[in-house]
DNA sequence: GATGAATGAGCTTTCATTCAT
DNA sequence: GATGAATGAAAGCTCATTCAT
């Protein structure tokens, strides 16, 4: 058995079980019953339940991210790049639920009880999206006034809410292409109806 | 001494301890040591541990509530109101720092291990959101097209995103008023230049 | 209950539960049905398994030089004195036979598991052997060509290999007084035939 | 390769690896390293961690007994016998240090964990020692009122003690030929200075 | 009501040993 | 014979909770 078979197996497993439980709730011989391995096998692969949860950062975000940045490659048009990565975005929920919840979670949990550990990964994620604004602004499209700082962080968290209610209930009334147009569609041109005077 | 005034104590300590080392790791010892009282008097006024974390949510998700609906009432304008919220809801980080970080935290942790626990606290905050929202597109001044489930989400989600990280480091290069317009500017006009066509 | 009480009752267990097992088999669930303690009960006595063994050299050798020291203050003869030292030396075994064992065993072990600890007591213990050879010598008693940093570990081992022997199989030919005698004797006056020519 | 080559090798390793770290602090998979063979090789040469603690004993002590007894059959004075032996037996510390450090240690640890095993090899060792005295005796040359079986220990620990502490800080201030020289002199003729009139 | 010493269940982690290759 | 990945029992330690004072 290739070496990173065993590897994998914990990783689908342990996200499997912190979704299921949460991090701390979670019990080493869990993720080791559901990755069918002995509790010791997994110190042979991890240095301890930390690790796992590292892990799980590191490699899955990773894929996610190379994932979008070809969907987004496909664009010219910033508005639409932005669609696309909303659409990918709230897709994880669907396609990959519980790594959506354990990302969501852990992710405000991490910093607490790993001081150490700064989640380059997910910054690089979050920063496709300023890219996108960036790339947006140099083509004149979108406000100068905007701060990309800011604009990445509220577009982001716009989907990362709407992801968590859809992680911790999952009967969505709208689907994800719709969550993800509205979404985008806020974000460019706002809720204001057009025939209103712009506020002072 | 008033029974009440223990239990501030202790919630506050509660809320101190939790944020500095996230709920799983803080102990009951610890809390008690911060509000200088027994470890077995905690429980006379809290069943355990996770009941002290939801007494947090409710009683001062509760008082933030008071305060903003009380704010909020002040404006006639929907476009103002979304802009109070804002800025009262980023106030939050600074003035109450720690339990910012442990509402931030729990909130996505809490789901996992109190399965039986509805956050109904929550959910009545974020609705102030989809209130002023109904309301603003009783007076046309926002799209009909918006869905109000999915405003209120993109909203709120993009303000915990930036509480978020001011939590994290807590050195912001934007005040909060300024960002507080900022986000409610992009949630009302978007972040499309005027001067550009609408997009397809 | 007094706090000393417990103390006390977890270093008596760990003595006889040491002695029976050594350190490294022993189990903390071993030394608190000893003590008719709970496990947990232990580590509010002690940081940790080390913590206990070192407690046990400190404290019970700390007694045990202080009765030793006491003896030896009667006597104006360091040649009584160093009976004395191996009566009361071998007595251990027969009063204190556990605690023997364990500082037996443990003595050597120490050095390997715990770097950092310096057996002060252990040397203080030895030193008022010197402390006696040097006396003699001054006294003219004994030949100044005997190096006392050799001579005292010479009657140390010869009383600590006594004790060895004594401690796993407790069934001694001679009696305590009667080896007492003979080992201090030999360390006084050798074993050589005085009618015989001394060697070259 | 012969058998007996990673037989050796095992045995060499372990040696190593016991002195540095103790025997139960020792992993199998440390030896294995050590000994450049798989953990599971080890299993193939001995049945498990004690065996091979056992066969340090049994060979390494054997070959040394061998020697001993060899280099004191080229003496015919049982008092020169007594000096060669403490020379051979403290130049051990010299010449495998880490043989002598295991000896050391776990010679006292060994019926605490193997209850059944009786170290025959060490009693045929320290019986050398007896041997000599009783030829002595016979000769006329040791005092008759000598216990061979008591002195034959205070010979053996004396040297043992010089032995543990030079294993422990491997700076001697004395040569090992000096203290050899000094332990069987203090052992043959005493420490007591001959113009003094013997005590009563 | 208040205390805090005591409890003991429950967890992570280690490592001697096995066995399929 | 040799390997080393896999096993799983075992143990040290933590800490929420209890309860006698």
């Amino acid at each position: 058995m290739r070496t990173s078979d065993k590897h994998q197996k914990i990783i689908q497993a342990a996200i499997k079980v912190f979704a299921r439980k949460g991090f701390f709730s979670a019990r080493i011989s869990d993720i080791a019953k559901e990755a069918r391995v002995a509790d010791g096998t997994i110190y042979l692969y991890f240095n301890n339940k930390y690790d796992i949860l590292i892990s799980i950062f590191e490699e899955e975000i990773g894929k996610i991210i190379l994932q979008v940045k070809l969907a987004i490659e496909q664009e010219d048009d910033p508005r639409q790049m932005l669609e696309v990565f909303a659409r990918h975005h709230l897709s994880l929920v669907e396609e990959k639920r519980e790594l959506a919840e354990v990302l969501q979670m852990e992710l405000r949990q991490s910093n607490k009880f790993m001081k150490e550990y700064r989640n380059t990964k997910f910054i690089e994620y979050v920063d496709i999206i300023s890219a996108i604004i960036h790339k947006g602004q140099e083509m004149k499209l979108f406000r100068a006034d905007v701060l990309p700082g800011v604009a990445k962080r509220a577009f982001f968290g716009a989907l990362d809410e709407m992801s968590r209610l859809w992680v911790l209930s999952p009967d969505p009334t709208y689907t994800i292409a719709e969550t993800a147009k509205q979404i985008s569609d806020i974000f460019l041109v706002g809720v204001i109806n057009k025939n209103t005077p712009a506020r002072a």
